[in-house]
DNA sequence: GCATGATCATGC
DNA sequence: GCATGATCATGC
């Protein structure tokens, strides 16, 4: 069909080729053009069949193999502020962990199907077909420099859990960039085998996290080439560029690194000789303003520590990484549980696939750095001393319990019964509590009504746990 | 002492 | 104005 209109051998003509679809939707160009595929990469199939002249029968090969090239069709939502981000992960090839065992990051299936990818952004609307979306943002895309030593840790995390036969240990937030995420229905006949150990693994593929793919979005608004002016607006544009804004890299270069060192060694190296000091004599020594407002202390704390100066520090908000205070007190003790964002009843309601879900987004999918404080007696929150500072992600059996705990919360809301979410004592890892300006702070519900606004919590017991297991290191 | 309900403080 | 990060207050 569109053939002669590209090199196939060539990655610029077929990105030129691609960018003739840029502002438009596919039956721009294709009026006849009919759905080949309504599941999920249908889209993508339509673009390799109608726009590059795929035969249907070939789809599966890879995509632009003489040239080195993968073509990925991704969507973008709108959020509030008028502004695009990624809709969900970018996944992509599946990880046959029999095969990957034995191979290094550069020999490994990620690096040998993904070094080279054709991004088209669409902008996905509910119950618009597919043929009528809108491309936005069209780019080829390799592993930045920069960030090649984080998507090599992240690669080797998962590749270790393989190695020791433990792939059904998995989890998305085991790491920072690139991720191994469930791909296809879980359980039963969709469990693969594993080299060593011998037991049965979900299917997962790599992907690359939503937060980096932000980054991806944002990165692609500098270079004009990249993005459609003409139906993404100059608000949008402006939006979007204010985000990436004052961003300052922990890493300004590999020489950073000690030998055999990973980023999250580095970061935690870095802290290492604060650890014992109080707030302000960390500040003192650092000759750094330290904000102590219990919202932004732990994030200027990191930020004084790492020597980042702008606001935002580049590979946390590349990763997604979430950043929680915990203040224990004088005794060691914890006091509080540890809150998250609000619950979103008219959301949860259609909330169909866990991993898809706004509490394994939240709780699951994400790394944590945890900065942890104890009081002094008597003392301000400057006289706070840092006790500790870990990465930490759910371990992947916690996983399910906090799986469970979604699924009672969003059929009780479903129901529409806001009286009984589940407590701290009913559950072992997660509860819903209030979380409002006061008792009469309510919010909209999917049955037309309100209800008080209530949130996600992770229980202190568990809290606590977690933060002794790393006070023993 | 702790669970639970309630509310505060800040920043975008 | 509201989301977010966090702590306070009460009663069992």
């Amino acid at each position: 069909m569109s053939n002669a209109l590209y090199d196939k051998t060539s990655p610029i003509s077929i990105l030129t080729h691609a960018r003739r679809l840029l502002g438009k939707s596919l039956h721009a160009l294709y009026p006849s053009a009919t759905p080949l595929n309504t599941g999920k990469g249908g889209l993508g199939q339509c673009v390799e069949v109608y726009h590059f002249g795929y035969d249907i029968n070939g789809v599966s090969e890879a995509d632009f193999s003489e040239a080195g090239v993968e073509l990925k069709c991704t969507p973008l939502k709108t959020i509030k502020d008028g502004s695009m981000v990624s809709k969900e992960r970018l996944v992509l090839n599946i990880i046959n962990y029999l095969e990957e065992y034995g191979k290094s990051f550069e020999t490994s299936s990620f690096t040998h199907k993904n070094a080279l990818l054709l991004l088209m952004f669409y902008l996905h609307i509910a119950g618009v077909d597919n043929l009528d979306l809108i491309f936005k943002i069209i780019r080829l895309w390799r592993i930045p420099e920069e960030d090649l030593k984080i998507f090599m840790d992240d690669w080797n995390v998962i590749h270790n859990k393989i190695v020791r036969g433990l792939a059904h240990e998995l989890s998305e937030g085991d790491t920072l960039y690139l991720a191994a995420c469930i791909k296809g229905s879980k359980g039963g006949a969709n469990k693969k085998p594993q080299k060593i150990g011998g037991v049965l693994a979900d299917q997962r593929a790599y992907s690359i996290k939503s937060a980096y793919l932000n980054h991806i979005i944002v990165d692609s608004l500098s270079h004009p080439e990249m993005f459609d002016g003409v139906t993404m607006t100059a608000k949008q544009r402006r939006i979007i560029e204010q985000k990436k804004a004052e961003l300052g890299s922990i890493v300004k270069s590999v020489r950073d690194y000690k030998q055999g060192e990973t980023f999250e060694q580095l970061v935690e190296r870095r802290f290492r000789p604060y650890i014992g000091m109080s707030v302000s004599e960390i500040a003192k020594k650092l000759k750094a303003t330290i904000s102590t407002s219990h919202k932004a202390i732990s994030y200027s704390v990191c930020r004084a520590i790492l020597g980042v100066k702008e606001r935002g520090i580049a590979e946390f908000e590349k990763a997604g990484l979430q950043l929680k205070t915990i203040r224990l007190e004088q005794s060691g003790n914890l006091k509080e549980s540890m809150s998250f964002q609000t619950i979103k009843y008219k959301e949860i309601v259609n909330e169909d696939e866990w991993d898809e879900s706004d509490w394994y987004n939240t709780i699951a999918a994400r790394r944590f750095l945890f900065i942890v404080f104890r009081k002094k007696k008597g003392g301000s929150a400057d006289d706070s001393v840092l006790e500790r500072v870990f990465f930490w992600s759910m371990p992947h059996k916690d996983i399910e319990a906090a799986e469970a705990f979604w699924r009672d919360t969003r059929d009780k809301v479903r129901s529409g019964d806001y009286a009984h979410f589940i407590k701290s004592t009913e559950h072992s890892i997660c509860h819903v509590r209030p979380k409002a300006k006061n008792a009469a702070d309510t919010t909209d519900t999917p049955q037309g009504g309100k209800a008080k606004k209530l949130c996600y919590w992770l229980n202190r017991d568990y809290v606590l746990e977690i933060v002794k297991e790393h006070l023993q290191k």
